[in-house]
RNA sequence: UGGGGAUUAGUGUAACGGUAGCACAACUGACUCUGGAUCAGUUAGCCCAGGUUCGAAUCCUGGAUCCCCAGCCA
């Protein structure tokens, strides 16, 4: 329990430093930007976000938050080909889900405050414009393939486009031409002049605008004429008086660009104005840090986006998806994700954060808030033979041993009771502690009961326990002081309430799923067994690697009835199992004496493997089901983690 | 073979010339009406080689390895 000296007031409450925060505190030191703070959270609204974007709206929010700041949301939407408004919806939900405030937020409407790179497309047309005028930039009219042979290689220089010396009236009335819609898609581009022989291939002349006849989620149909993210990004930021422009690794290389841009502005501008071109323009300083990486999933939107079109996963709200409302959805709280995000900080090292640090924020949370409740997952009738035949107690149970405040319950309790069938063997391995002939444990909250025997089918498969218990230990707790090495959890069969659950696991079977080398060595025919079938893949796919167990549904369960009513979102602790929420597909009422109509959420018709795109069940898979509820609400739950399993691991080595 | 980054226990992250620390994971044990939680403990690390220095993860030199860049994507 050492405690460093402190000598910086956001060391205990935000983790440690960072070498951003250490460059933002040497700026508010020596001056620059006035001590002013402000970032941005800038997605491109073309596909959904996912926990690594998650990291960088913490980061971005967090150091807006803790230097007083301020903090933007803005949709970087300048490619029309690509972005849906679906995907905007998305992203304004989920940051503000995350718990993030932009500038202008507000409750009553969603969209308040956001802000569009596309509104600056004017401004940036003039400066374009000025460029042209400057003579650092020209109207060209090769070819995408022609510009891209022109860019010579890593090794050897580029070739100047034929056009790169047009006189500025040409380029002016050209680039004017371009805007407004005589030029076809992809046969002028506006280039900077920079240099065709610069080793950083970024500056090797690149685009700035390109034509594209689509219509603009944001701006219809006013523009043909589109800026590219390198020309348009940095002014966004400008014109926001964004400070920090914070962005991931792979635009280090952009950054003598995104300055380039700016200082090509500001030529001839001065401070106050006096200058051939008006005020200086603000330059942000963009700094680069390493984007997240989590083993058993793939963080991509490319890939993401192929598994949704492909139907592998029902949507980007899978609760298998690493995309931020797919665990929403599974039940991860907002404060487990900006824990997480805390915790594995931020640096310029590439690197893979084992998704054990995600999920044990996620109970750390949930241990703490999540109300505990009886659930039996996959049942074996247990009957107290000295119990009344009719009789029912109601037993009182915490709802929160980490939390007193939480209260308590009742929970019925009868002669036959739901236990968890791996809670009974008849030859128990060692250190089995649960029920088995002879041995006596403890019932949550209830009696003491002994094993007397069980009934098995012409099977062989056990199909009812015999007991009898102590009445004696009324509430759970012997009179004589008696010991038992086990506390099983339970449901009343005649009170239970059926449920459907499912139970996920991690996307992908191995912590990499890039990880292909069993197709190798499949292929090279070294007489291995394939560690599992991959129906449907190709050698050396990545999709090879899903997890096929990733999804697994049992209906019936059976809960204790407290929680009939739970609201869609809440979630629990079943004890001994793990934390579960309420689906959103818990809305149908049950028919009278009939199964529950199947919703097919999310249910995709393309390509499918089973079991990897097995989205809800089929139908009610058992006859019990609301057998004795009509009209009671379905109810549907999510296992957002498991409990830790000690038992599991040392099952494991037996 | 060009340019730009990076390298500390299994994983992630501290150290700013002065005892290599923290978290997760793994493993022990204690405790427990959840084999949960909690508590205590263990294992385990400075990419390599030189140099400067009383002293180097930190500064210098050389090397190795990994990542990014040749979209009219972002």
């Amino acid at each position: 329990m050492t405690t460093p000296k402190t000598d910086s007031p956001r060391d205990a409450k935000t983790g440690p430093r960072d070498f951003i925060r250490e460059i933002v505190d040497e700026h508010n030191r020596t001056g620059r930007f006035d001590r002013r703070v402000h970032t941005r959270f800038p997605p491109e609204p073309n596909g959904y976000l996912h926990i690594g974007h998650a990291k960088s709206i913490c980061l971005n929010y967090g150091l807006a938050a803790e230097y007083g700041g301020k903090f933007n949301l803005r949709m970087d939407d300048t490619n029309p080909e690509k972005e849906e408004q679906e995907y905007v919806d998305s992203i304004i939900e989920d940051v503000r889900w995350l718990g993030a405030r932009w500038v202008g937020i507000r409750d009553d409407e969603p969209s308040a405050g956001v802000i569009w790179g596309s509104n600056y497309f004017d401004q940036m047309h003039a400066w374009a414009i000025e460029l042209i005028k400057k003579g650092k930039a020209y109207v060209c009219d090769l070819s995408a393939e022609q510009v891209s042979r022109g860019r010579g290689t890593l090794t050897t220089p580029g070739q100047a486009s034929p056009y790169r010396d047009r006189p500025i009236e040409e380029n002016l009335d050209l680039f004017e031409r371009m805007r407004t819609g005589e030029v076809p898609d992809g046969t002028k581009t506006l280039r900077a002049k920079i240099d065709m022989a610069h080793p950083n291939l970024n500056l090797r002349d690149p685009v700035m605008y390109r034509i594209v006849h689509a219509t603009h989620h944001n701006t219809g149909d006013k523009w043909c004429l589109y800026p590219m993210y390198d020309w348009a990004h940095g002014f966004e930021d400008s014109l926001e008086g964004i400070t920090h422009s914070i962005c991931t690794l792979e635009f280090e290389n952009h950054r003598p660009l995104y300055d380039w841009f700016i200082d090509a502005v500001n030529e001839g501008r001065t401070d106050d104005g006096s200058g051939p071109w008006g005020n200086k323009i603000h330059h942000p300083q963009q700094i680069e840090f390493a984007r997240l990486n989590l083993t058993y999933t793939v963080m991509s939107k490319r890939r993401l986006l192929e598994l949704v079109k492909s139907g592998l996963v029902c949507g980007w709200d899978d609760p298998r998806m690493p995309t931020i409302s797919g665990m929403r959805r599974r039940g991860y709280p907002p404060e487990a994700l900006r824990e997480f995000c805390r915790r594995i900080g931020v640096s310029k090292v590439e690197s893979t954060v084992d998704i054990a640090l995600l999920e044990h924020c996620v109970r750390e949370h949930l241990n703490k808030v999540a109300p505990r409740v009886l659930g039996v997952l996959r049942p074996l009738k247990l009957v107290i033979d000295n119990y009344p035949d009719d009789g029912v107690e109601w037993m009182e149970a915490i709802n929160n041993p980490e939390d007193v405040s939480a209260g308590s319950r009742y929970v019925p309790f009868s002669k036959v009771l739901y236990i968890e069938q791996d809670d009974f063997r008849e030859t128990p391995p060692p250190k089995y502690w649960r029920l088995y002939p002879g041995n006596e444990v403890r019932l949550r909250y209830a009696y003491f009961v002994k094993c007397t025997g069980c009934v098995k089918d012409a099977a062989g498969n056990v199909v009812e326990v015999h007991c009898t218990y102590d009445p004696a230990t009324r509430g759970g707790d012997s009179p004589d002081g008696r010991k038992v090495k086990s506390t099983l959890h339970w449901v009343s069969a005649a009170h239970a309430l059926a449920v459907e659950v499912r139970l996920y696991d991690h996307l992908f079977t191995k912590p990499d799923p890039d990880d292909v080398s069993d197709d190798a060595l499949r292929a090279a025919g070294d007489g291995a067994a394939p560690a599992e079938p991959k129906p449907g893949f190709a050698a050396g796919d990545w999709k090879g690697n899903l997890n096929p167990d990733s999804l697994e549904v049992i209906n019936p369960a059976w809960l204790e009835p407290s929680v009939a009513d739970a609201a869609s979102g809440a979630r629990y602790q079943f004890e001994r199992h793990g934390y579960f929420c309420v689906d959103k597909d818990s809305h149908e009422r049950l028919a009278a004496g009939g199964s529950p109509a199947n919703v097919a959420a999310g249910l995709r018709t393309g390509r499918r493997t089973p079991a990897i795109s097995r989205c809800h069940t089929d139908v009610a898979a058992d006859p019990r089901v609301g057998r004795s509820q009509p009209g009671a609400r379905r109810l549907v739950f999510n296992r957002t983690v498991t409990l830790k399993d000690t038992w599991a691991k040392i099952e494991k080595k037996l």
